[in-house]
DNA sequence: CACAACAGTTGTGTGCTAACAATGGTTATG
DNA sequence: CATAACCATTGTTAGCACACAACTGTTGTG
């Protein structure tokens, strides 16, 4: 945490949060596009690779397991994941996309992909160079 | 917005959202380590270069005035901002940074200024090149 | 088979982030 | 000087993002 980091480490960091942070939001560009909330979105993005119990969801999610069921409660009225009794243990629920459900994760991982209109203003093997440089201090977790 | 990036941009932008969304959510950090709000530290970075009125906050925060009235109402309460009529309009109030109001502000502009630690992945001659390349694409607005 | 451990749900409560309508006081304008 | 335009506030409403305690039903264990 004091790592005392070298000037440029501070402007480069600056810039990022510009390019980032910058285009009125993306939480709120996921929101308005998909009309489902960012938080919820989150929960989504986490099914696209399967189904998952309400425990590893929440688990994942970094929430308690009550606001997880408030969460799948509102995605399941919207259509947008099923609930199912998990084979092997009656306890537990699966929770899994529906179609409408997957969909509305790929938009939001369309938009979130989706570079800062700035990288246009870097050539082609300047945006290579910020690729793999940028690749290699980013050898971290997820969202 | 269809300007069809080379495949490079996406991974430098995909590495730039763990960089900077990373840590726990700076906006939580922010919160925690100020006892404000991350919206209502918002307001008072933007009174660190001198005081402005109620309508003019709004407008450049992007909030409607009833809603700048609230938050501006907890500032005060909170001993962070005062609020006195302008000399020149009897109808507008001028809103201005308290001394420890200030203090909140340079501990978030700190909080938001610290580098990821990824970046301490890299040598000072390749964080000085993705400064300068970074710079050069976030020519753009502010927060 | 009693009982602890676990999965999920319900219920309650809090704080934050807004939006909108209506109102009162102040300044500019015809 | 009447009236429109403007500044800020109050009041109302609503959704979202959680947290915690208590409870039901299920599974594993001695």
């Amino acid at each position: 945490m004091t790592e005392s980091f070298p000037a440029d480490a501070y402007r480069a960091h600056a810039a990022m949060q510009k390019l980032v942070l910058n285009q009125r939001d993306v939480r709120t560009a996921v929101a308005e596009a998909t009309g489902v909330s960012f938080t919820r979105v989150r929960a989504l993005r986490r099914l696209v690779d399967g189904p998952l119990r309400m425990s590893e969801l929440a688990a994942r999610l970094g929430w308690d397991k009550p606001y997880t069921t408030i969460v799948i409660d509102d995605l399941e009225q919207r259509g947008l994941v099923t609930r199912t009794v998990a084979p092997d243990d009656r306890r537990a629920k699966l929770v899994e996309l529906t179609g409408q459900g997957r969909a509305v994760a790929i938009t939001a991982i369309q938009i979130l992909s989706e570079p800062a209109p700035g990288l246009a203003r870097l050539s082609e093997d300047e945006i290579a160079v910020v690729a793999e440089l940028l690749e290699k201090a980013a050898a971290d977790e997820d969202d």
